[in-house]
DNA sequence: ATTATCTATAGATCTATAGATAATGC
DNA sequence: ATTATCTATAGATCTATAGATAATGC
């Protein structure tokens, strides 16, 4: 019963273990970012380059191995939000840069954002991922004054819908600016929510932090 | 090659064939909305109460039914909302009208509600249904001086999202007030485009024509 | 010695069609 | 006579496992 936390497997062969469980999720999801949903199970473990034998040493079925899939890709995208609400003080710029930063991701990590597209309903009141934080910094932003919502909750749904909404358009027009999109579209919310416009505005054109700095556990596994 | 348009069908014949066609898809909108994208062609067939083989007269794959139960879901949206966006004058009205009417449906008609839930990526971009519809009226009321919108795309797209995300609530919270939030949202939209608060709220809460009224395509077929 | 992985396959499941039956048209 | 549907099934595909092999621990 080793290591039956989140922290490092301690042995080399836990280490092996998890590389091949890492291998089928990522497979995974890589069809469901392309929106294949009943791959035979064969053909993920190949794409894992793993034997067929191995998948039954993890998983069930492939609906558990996709459930997997898609709750690793929101554990991911809960670290990512993690990593940049860091040390801001006004908790209306703290919910905006959570907005453009994430957003972002769609471009700069496409196969992480279509896997969360992809299961769009239940990211908008999935009991984990993006839905309780952005709750949250909904609810410090209305206690501090800065928002005035009547709801937080249907702000909260709001968010997640303009989070979606934008996300497809920026796939399916490659053509876009999606800084520009983005940004408009967090202005709009911060208007919504009860900022003033000016303020809006200028809390949007603020810099990011450099999102090349931040480890995006996805894409760019441990070498 | 007669009945080629999509005119009621003339003869005995295509109406039998038509039938069977709608129960196919019907019974394809059924197990889209529970989620279960990989049934059995069998087990199908058995739910519309057709043969296994009449399958093949119709749809080349499961893949091809499901696209067209999908269409059909989509048209029979956009009829409703043909129906329902009369002779108002106020463009910014006729907005909001439709987007109260139709986020209505979720508990009205939630099977049809559901399968566009489940298609939420495609809903937000596709050429038809809610989307062209939505930009329109965003359009025109823009044109109007209604609205003051930067960019109607990104109008549309926070409208589809926030009708997804409403959705997905309404589903997932049994116990919330569906005409409240829907109206708080619609008036919460409204601000966003421009439209002073005090109006805004007394737009979103005029009373809407009656829903019984309608004839909803999916749920009550001709008998 | 133990644990995870791999290869190979039996058995279950599903698809797509062939051939028979029923309904409609003339 | 024609057209659509139905029943039954051959053949293809997929799942889940058994047994063999490779890697790690001690």
């Amino acid at each position: 019963m080793a290591n039956s936390g989140g922290g490092a497997p301690d042995s080399r062969l836990e280490r092996r273990k998890a590389r091949t469980r890492a291998a089928l999720i990522r497979a995974a999801q890589t069809f469901i970012a392309a929106g294949k949903f009943n791959v035979p199970i064969l053909e993920i473990t190949q794409t894992a380059d793993v034997g067929m034998g191995s998948f039954y040493n993890h998983f069930d079925s492939k609906e558990q191995l996709y459930q997997a899939a898609f709750d690793d890709a929101i554990e991911a995208h809960g670290q990512l939000l993690d990593a940049l609400t860091g040390g801001l003080e006004d908790p209306a710029e703290t919910f905006a840069q959570s907005f453009r930063l994430t957003c972002r991701l769609f471009r700069r990590e496409p196969q992480l954002g279509r896997v969360l597209l992809n299961n769009a309903p239940s990211l908008i009141t999935a009991p984990r991922g993006l839905g309780p934080r952005v709750l949250r910094d909904i609810e410090a932003a209305t206690a501090a004054g800065r928002f005035t919502v009547r709801d937080p909750v249907l702000a909260q749904v709001m968010t997640a819908g303009a989070f979606i909404g934008l996300g497809q358009l920026l796939y399916d027009r490659p053509d876009r600016n999606d800084a520009d999109d983005i940004d408009h579209v967090a202005e709009d919310l911060l208007r919504t929510f009860g900022v003033a416009e000016d303020q809006a505005r200028e809390i949007c054109s603020r810099p990011l932090p450099d999102l090349n700095s931040l480890h995006f556990p996805l894409d760019k596994p441990a070498a």
